[in-house]
DNA sequence: AAAAATATCGAAATCGTTTTCGATTTAATT
DNA sequence: AATTAAATCGAAAACGATTTCGATATTTTT
C-alpha cells in the first residue's frame, strides 16, 4: 500500500510537506505543492484515514442510528426519506456518515454510546427510541452531541426534532369536524412512543375546541401494527355504530383498517371516514387514496444533521425542533355538511 | 479519553498485558486476566478502532455501495430489504458494515474504489451498477473482494448476484402463454442494465418455444420508469389493440401502466392482463393486485455478504450466483382458455 | 541438582498520519 | 551592511492500539 512515505521519497521532499501540501497549509511553496500533487497523483495516493482520525483524535463522521430495525420491512418508504435527508446534509457538510442498526429481536451486546465512542464518532441522530428503551438515559447523560427524531428532549448536548404531533393531530380532527363530523375514534399507537401521547393530546384538544365531549372508549391502542389494526377493526366498527370517522394514528394502521373494512364491506369514505399519519407512500396508492397528514421525514433528517452538526462545530446548546407538516386531503374523508 | 494506558496503570500491569487479555491470547495468567478484566469495567475502556485496525492494517468491515441512491425514493422498499440482508450476514460474520451512496445528480470526487481504499474496508457490496458507470471497469481490476448484485461478471475477487432473469423472464411469459394469451408485449428497463436484455431473452425465448413468433415491435422500452411507462401505455395500447397481455420489466413500471389503464378505462385483466417484475410491496396492495415475479432481495444480499466473506476468508475466487425466484399470480392476468 | 521446558510478563517497534517547533534560507527594512 | 521579518522546510513526538521477541520465574524432566 503507497502510504505518504512514498509520496515524500518521490516529490523529493519530507512527510511533513507531503501533509502540508496536501492539507491546504500556506507554508509550503507554490512549486513544491504542485511537485508533491503529482507525486500523489502518479502514485495513486490516497490518505489513510484510519491514522488520519486516529490522530486527530475524532472522525467525521456522524452516526446515524435505527433502534428497531426490524420493522423496517420497507413498507413505509419512511427509513429510505430518513437516509436520504442525512446523507444529503452529510455531503454538504463533507461529514460521512454510518450507519448502526439494532433490532429488538437479537440481543445486543453493545450500545450507541459504545458503538460511538470506539469508532470516534462526532455525532448522532437517532430513530425509532422508545422511552423503554435501557440506553435512553445514557444518550442523554453522554456528552456525544445528538438529536433524537420523533421525541421532545433537550440538554447540553441533546437535541431532538419532529413535527407538531399535537397540532398537526388537532387540525387532523379539526378536518374532520370541518367537515362535519362529531363523532371521530382515534386508533393509536403503542404508549412507549411519545408521538402516541401527544397526537391523542391534539384529537382532544380538537375534540375540547368545539365543544364534543370526550369519550375515551372512542380511542383503542393497535400498537403502530398494520394487522393489528386489521385485526381490530371489527370489534371497533360493531362496538360504536355511530362513529363517523376515525382518526390513526399512522398510515399502516389505516391501510389494515380499510384493507379489513373492504372485506367486511363498509364503504370507505361513505359509511367512515378516514384519516392517516404519516403519508407513507403507499397511502396515495390506496383505492381510495388515503388522506393523511403528511410529515417531511427528508426534511426532519435533513434538519437533524444540521442540529448536531451546530451544537458539534458552533457550540449551541441542543434544543428541540418542530419541522412543518401538511394535511393532504384525498379520498378518505365524506364531507357530511358544509362548514 | 481512557485508552489502554490508563487500564494498564489501574491494573497494574504493562500495556501489552492489557492488550493480550483483552484479546483472548494464551500467555496471560487467568488471575491477571481477571484483574485487567476488573480494570477495564471500572473505566469503562473501549478499544480505539481506528488505532486497532490502523495496526492490523484492515477494519474488519465491508462497505454497501448504493451507486443510484437518488433513485430510492422509497416507493419499491427494495433498499431496505437490501440493508436488511447485509446487515443480517454482517451480523451474523462479526464485521462492520458502511453504507456508501452515490447519486449521479451530483458530482462525485471519489469513486468507491478510493472511498474503500481510504477507509481500509475489507470487501463491498455494490448495487446499482449500469454498465456504462465510469467506476465499472475499475471495480473488476481491482483487488478489493466486492461482488455486484444484478449483473454477472467473475474474476479473481469479484463476483456477482441475481435472479435468473432469463428464466424468471421465461417462466413468466409462459405463464400467459399457459393462460392461453397469444398476443403479449413487453414493456422493458432501459438497456444499461443488463437485466434488461436477460429478461429480453427470456420472453423471447418463451415465445420460441412455444411457437409465437417474436415481433419488436411488442417490446417497448419504458426506462424502468412508472411515470414513463405510464406515459407510453395509451401509444402502445392503441397501436397494438390485439395485445391480451403485457410482461413488464419491473412492478413500478406495471403500476404506472395500470394506473394509465385506469384512467383510460381499460379493465384490468379483463381487457388487457399484465405481470410485473421484483413484487415490490406496492404491488400487493394495488387493486386488483399485481401478478409479478418475486425477487428475494434479503436473499440476494445476504448471499452477496456471505461471497464476499469467501472470497475474503477462504481464498475463494468469485463466481456468479443464482437465487430462486418465484411466480407470483395474483389478479392481474386473466385466463383465455384452459391450458 | 542441573538442565530443559513452560508460563508469564514487558520493552520497544510499528501502523500512517498530523502538528509543533526549531532551523535554514530568502527578502525586506533600517 | 546589519537587522528583522517572512517564507519554507523537516525532525520528531504524538495518536492508541498490536505483536515480536527477549527476559525472568516457575515447573518438569533427567
Amino acid at each position: 500500500m503507497v502510504s505518504i512515505k512514498d509520496v515524500a521519497k518521490l516529490a523529493n521532499v519530507s512527510v511533513t510537506v507531503v501533509s502540508k501540501a496536501l492539507n491546504g497549509y500556506t507554508d509550503v511553496n507554490e512549486q513544491t505543492r504542485q511537485k508533491v500533487m503529482k507525486a500523489a497523483e502518479e502514485l495513486k495516493y490516497s490518505p489513510n484515514m484510519l491514522a488520519k482520525n486516529l490522530k486527530q483524535k475524532v472522525a467525521k463522521s456522524i452516526a446515524l442510528i435505527f433502534s428497531n430495525f426490524e420493522r423496517a420491512d420497507g413498507k413505509d418508504g419512511v427509513l429510505v426519506q430518513i437516509m436520504s435527508g442525512v446523507f444529503e446534509a452529510a455531503n454538504k457538510h463533507k461529514y460521512e456518515v454510518v450507519i448502526y442498526t439494532r433490532s429488538l429481536s437479537e440481543q445486543q451486546d453493545k450500545s450507541y454510546w459504545k458503538f460511538c465512542k470506539e469508532h470516534k464518532i462526532s455525532g448522532a441522530i437517532i430513530t425509532g427510541l422508545k422511552t423503554t428503551d435501557p440506553y435512553f438515559q445514557e444518550i442523554i447523560d453522554s456528552d456525544l452531541p445528538c438529536v433524537v427524531i420523533d421525541t421532545m428532549l433537550s440538554g447540553a448536548n441533546t437535541g431532538s426534532i419532529s413535527t407538531d404531533n399535537v397540532l398537526a393531530a388537532q387540525q387532523a380532527v379539526e378536518h374532520f369536524i370541518d367537515k362535519g363530523h362529531r363523532n371521530i375514534g382515534m386508533m393509536n399507537g403503542h404508549e412507549f412512543a411519545v408521538v402516541s401521547k401527544q397526537r391523542l393530546e391534539g384529537y382532544q384538544k380538537a375534540l375540547e375546541l368545539h365543544g364534543i365531549p370526550y369519550d375515551d372508549r372512542l380511542v383503542i391502542n393497535a400498537d403502530f401494527s398494520e394487522t393489528k389494526a386489521y385485526e381490530m377493526t371489527e370489534g371497533f366498527l360493531q362496538e360504536y355504530p355511530h362513529m363517523t370517522g376515525v382518526f390513526m394514528s399512522s398510515d399502516l394502521m389505516a391501510i389494515g383498517f380499510m384493507r379489513r373494512c373492504h372485506e367486511l364491506g363498509v364503504q370507505i369514505p361513505d359509511q367512515i371516514s378516514v384519516m392517516g399519519f404519516d403519508d407513507i407512500v403507499l397511502s396515495s396508492y390506496m383505492m381510495p387514496k388515503l388522506s393523511t397528514v403528511r410529515q417531511d421525514f427528508h426534511e426532519i433528517s435533513f434538519t437533524a444533521f444540521e442540529q448536531v452538526i451546530d451544537i458539534l462545530e458552533n457550540k449551541q446548546k441542543g434544543t428541540h425542533i418542530f419541522v412543518p407538516f401538511k394535511i393532504v386531503d384525498r379520498d378518505t374523508i365524506k364531507v357530511l355538511q358544509s362548514p
